[in-house]
DNA sequence: ATTATATGCAAGTCACGACTTGCATGTCAA
DNA sequence: TTGACATGCAAGTCGTGACTTGCATATAAT
């Protein structure tokens, strides 16, 4: 799976960007917690670690090793190429309403 | 299925919206032939109508109809919503490299 | 060295969505 | 009306992704 959208698809791999757009540079383990907090989310630390490396795969979650623990890191960029392919208008021409 | 971005999943729906975004207001069977032609999609009648319907559910897609046809229109403004949930920095903030 | 901590890998189950097939509905022209 | 055209509805098959379970690896502390 290395698909932007089929990454933004699953609804626990966004809790978990918005996880890390509220605290960025958590651990797994961090994110497990404050997912079953905050979202109310009861997932297994393994399905969170998957997630996560869904995200990596397409970029929009970075990754740094220090020691034992593994910190992670959003990165929106990739979001950019969705307003690239369909270009937001002001709803004049894209409709026929006169 | 009333989820923004499961419907951004499926790229039968992404080369939907690329095709409404180079012409707009096509109708089914113009959707099919073109779809057919230029993404090289095989797609059933049945399947490109479903997708349809799946866009119009989320907001992505308005229809008219007139008579025996219905016309497609894109409309991109559902997709404000995913900048505004996680927005697009300048990636001085978001990562931890000093 | 031993133990606890933090994460990684692999195989297996299961539900949901994508797609098809078949038939039905509604509109326009002869 | 009849027939052709454009779309809609419903049930069924099938593959893939989400999640789990179990074990393995690596780092830090005692």
């Amino acid at each position: 799976m290395n698909d932007l959208f089929e990454a933004l698809a699953a609804p626990a791999r966004r809790a978990l960007l918005d996880e890390l757009t509220q605290q960025n540079g958590q651990t797994l383990f961090e994110l497990c917690a404050r997912l079953t907090m905050k979202h109310g989310l009861g997932l297994s630390r393994q399905a969170i670690s998957q997630h996560l490396d869904v995200l990596e795969s397409v970029g929009l979650v970075t990754t740094e090793r220090k020691g034992r623990c593994k910190f992670h890191y959003i990165d929106t960029r990739p979001l950019m190429s969705i307003l690239e392919r369909w270009p937001i208008t002001n709803r004049e021409e894209q409709t026929s309403e006169d």
